[in-house]
DNA sequence: CATAAATTCTCCCCATAGGGAGATTATACT
DNA sequence: AGTATAATCTCCCTATGGGGAGAATTTATG
């Protein structure tokens, strides 16, 4: 599906996390990234520019498929 | 189509510029950026991480439709 | 309630994308 | 060749995403 906001993004990426119960500091580990970056980009879903790295390690690690779609 | 590397997406955004025969300063004007940004952005191509939103505004001024595709 | 685990918050730090201004180099175009 | 125009580069600057460490708070769980 077609994300419309990064705040949407994010948002469903703390559901799915949690939804697998698994901890920040885990995701972190896995993502390589600290859990204090993982709580500021959780926390403040869409208000600031996340990085592209991040979105995407984020969300491979739970198991979504992010992509850049083009058209035309 | 799947934008495979932010380099390769660059390299397009550069191309549509040059066909549409319009210079980094015109663009750079469209979408808000300086010139200097623009000429960083597309002299660097997926060297660097780009913003987000700088990639879309690109994307849009030069008429592609860029989306986020979300997957499972 | 009490204890532990998870999350958020507060500092301060670092790295870097993009801005401003000006110099330099490429590319037309006559 | 000469003269615009476009693009790149060099400084230095600002804003901000994420890191580190620790405190404070929230959320389980016994």
């Amino acid at each position: 599906m077609q994300v419309n906001s990064i705040k949407e993004l994010v948002e469903k990426l703390v559901e799915r996390r949690k939804s697998l119960g698994i901890s920040q500091a885990e995701v972190a580990q896995l993502c390589n990234l600290s859990v204090n970056g993982i709580s500021k980009f959780e926390s403040n879903a869409g208000e600031r520019e996340v990085k592209l790295s991040t979105l995407f390690k984020l969300s491979e690690v739970l198991g979504f498929k992010l992509s850049l779609e083009f058209e035309e």
